[in-house]
DNA sequence: ATAAAACTTCGGGTTTACCCCGAAAAATAA
DNA sequence: TTATTTTTCGGGGTAAACCCGAAGTTTTAT
C-alpha cells in the first residue's frame, strides 16, 4: 500500500487524480495540500510514502517545500508535477531531492507507472522531460567549457557593487549602502568592466545573470 | 441529459474531470479533444450541448476556437475554463461567446452547478472571476497600468532599443543603427523605463532578461 | 466619424556614468 | 618576507544617460 499526499491548489486537478488513484488497490490517497506549509504540517502528523507535488504552488514555491520534505522527512518520495516543461524548474526541483518529474499532460497509466517507481525507490521522468533535461545538460557543458574556464575570479567587494548594481542603485546609493566613497564604487564598477569585458553596467548584469553570479 | 465535450491537453486534468463527471446521471461525456481544431470537427458530427473550453490550448487559443464555436455553431453553450485568474482572458474570451468562465481551482459541486447553469443558457463566474471582472470594470485607467506593470506591451520600435542597450550599444550607436535621433532613441528609452517600472537601463535589461524577452 | 490614446519623432537642460590619472593602507598569496 | 591583489580614495574631464516638454502621426475606441 502506498500513502500517497497530493499538494496542488488546483481544486478540479486533486479532485481528478484522486479519483483515477482511488481504482487503485495499492494506492491510498490519505491526505491533499493546497499550499506549501501545509505540505510539512500534514507530514509531521501523518505516514506517507508520496507526495505528489505541484511544482507552482502559492505561498511557498514548490522547490522550498521539496528542500524542506527532504531535511525533515528523508523518507518521503518527491514526485513533482507541472504545467511546464521548464529547464530551470526541471533541474532546479531535482537538486532538491524530487525523484520524478512528470507534467499535467501525462496520461493515466503514465501518472500511475510513475507513482509506483518512484515510490519503488527508482527515478521516473516523462519521456518530455527527459529530453529537456538533456538538452539543459548539453548546454551547460557547452557554457562551462565556453565561459567558466575564462570566467574571472570577482572579489568579496567585487561582487557586492556588482549585485547592487543590478538593483538598479545609483553609484550613490551604492556608496552609502556600503559605508564608502563615491570614488571607491566606480573603482569597483571599473575593474568590473575591465574584468567581465564589459561596455556599461548593462553588460555587467547580462553577464551576471547568464552566468547566474546574482541571487 | 447534457453532452459535453472536453477541450483541454492535459490529459491528465482530462482524466481526473471526465470521472468526476461520469458519477452524474444527467451529464455525459460524449468526446474530449486536445487541441483547437479538432473542437471545431468533431462538433460537426456530434450533438454537443456544451463544451468545456481550456483558455490556452496549443495551435489554437481558446478565445479564437470560441470564436469559431459561436460562428457555425451557435446552440453549442461554451464555458471557458484556466488556470489564471487573468482580468485579460476573462473579458476576451467573454467577449466572444463563452457563457461562463471558472478557474482550474474550483471544486468539484461548483463545476457542476457550473455546468448545469450554462446548459440550462444562464452565465456562470466563480465568485474569484467576479472579483476580477469588477476590478477590471471599476478601474478602466489603472487596470492598463496594473497589467502594464506586470507585463507590459512593447511596441516595435521599443523592442528594437530595448534590444540593442542590452547589447551595450550606446544611445549614439542606437540612432545610427536605427537611422534616428539620438533624441528619438532617448525617448524610447524613457518609455521603456515608465512602462518597466525600471529606474535605469540596467533595470531594463535585467526585466527584460527575466521575462526572456530578449533574442 | 470623431475623439482618445498610443507611437514616433525631436530639442534643451541636468545628473550620472565612465575614463584616465595617481596613490596608499590592508589583506592575501607566493 | 616579498609580491600581488584588494580596498580605499581623490581630481578633473567627457560622453552618456536621464528628465521635462512637445508636435505630428498612427492606432484604437466610441
Amino acid at each position: 500500500m502506498i500513502n500517497i499526499l497530493i499538494a496542488d491548489d488546483h481544486t478540479m486537478f486533486v479532485d481528478g487524480m484522486e479519483s483515477i488513484l482511488k481504482t487503485e488497490a495499492d494506492l491510498f490517497v490519505s491526505g491533499r495540500s493546497y499550499d506549501g506549509p501545509s505540505v510539512l504540517v500534514f507530514l509531521k502528523s501523518h505516514k506517507v510514502d508520496l507526495v505528489l507535488l505541484d511544482v507552482n504552488l502559492p505561498g511557498m514555491s514548490g522547490i522550498d517545500v521539496c528542500k524542506e520534505i527532504n531535511a525533515n522527512f528523508p523518507d518521503v518520495k518527491v514526485l513533482a508535477i507541472s504545467m511546464f516543461n521548464e529547464e530551470s524548474f526541471v533541474s532546479e526541483i531535482l537538486n532538491h531531492g524530487a525523484k520524478g518529474y512528470i507534467l499535467k499532460n501525462t496520461g493515466r497509466e503514465e501518472l500511475l507507472k510513475a507513482i509506483r517507481t518512484v515510490a519503488g525507490g527508482e527515478s521516473y521522468f516523462s519521456k518530455d522531460v527527459t529530453e529537456t533535461i538533456m538538452k539543459g545538460l548539453m548546454n551547460q557543458r557547452k557554457a562551462s567549457a565556453k565561459s567558466a574556464a575564462f570566467f574571472p575570479k570577482l572579489s568579496r567587494r567585487e561582487k557586492e557593487v556588482l549585485k547592487l548594481i543590478a538593483q538598479e542603485f545609483t553609484t550613490q546609493e551604492i556608496a552609502d549602502n556600503l559605508y564608502i566613497s563615491l570614488k571607491t564604487v566606480e573603482s569597483h564598477r571599473s575593474s568590473l568592466l575591465s574584468k567581465l569585458n564589459a561596455r556599461n553596467s548593462v553588460g555587467l548584469v547580462r553577464i551576471a545573470m547568464e552566468n547566474h553570479l546574482l541571487e
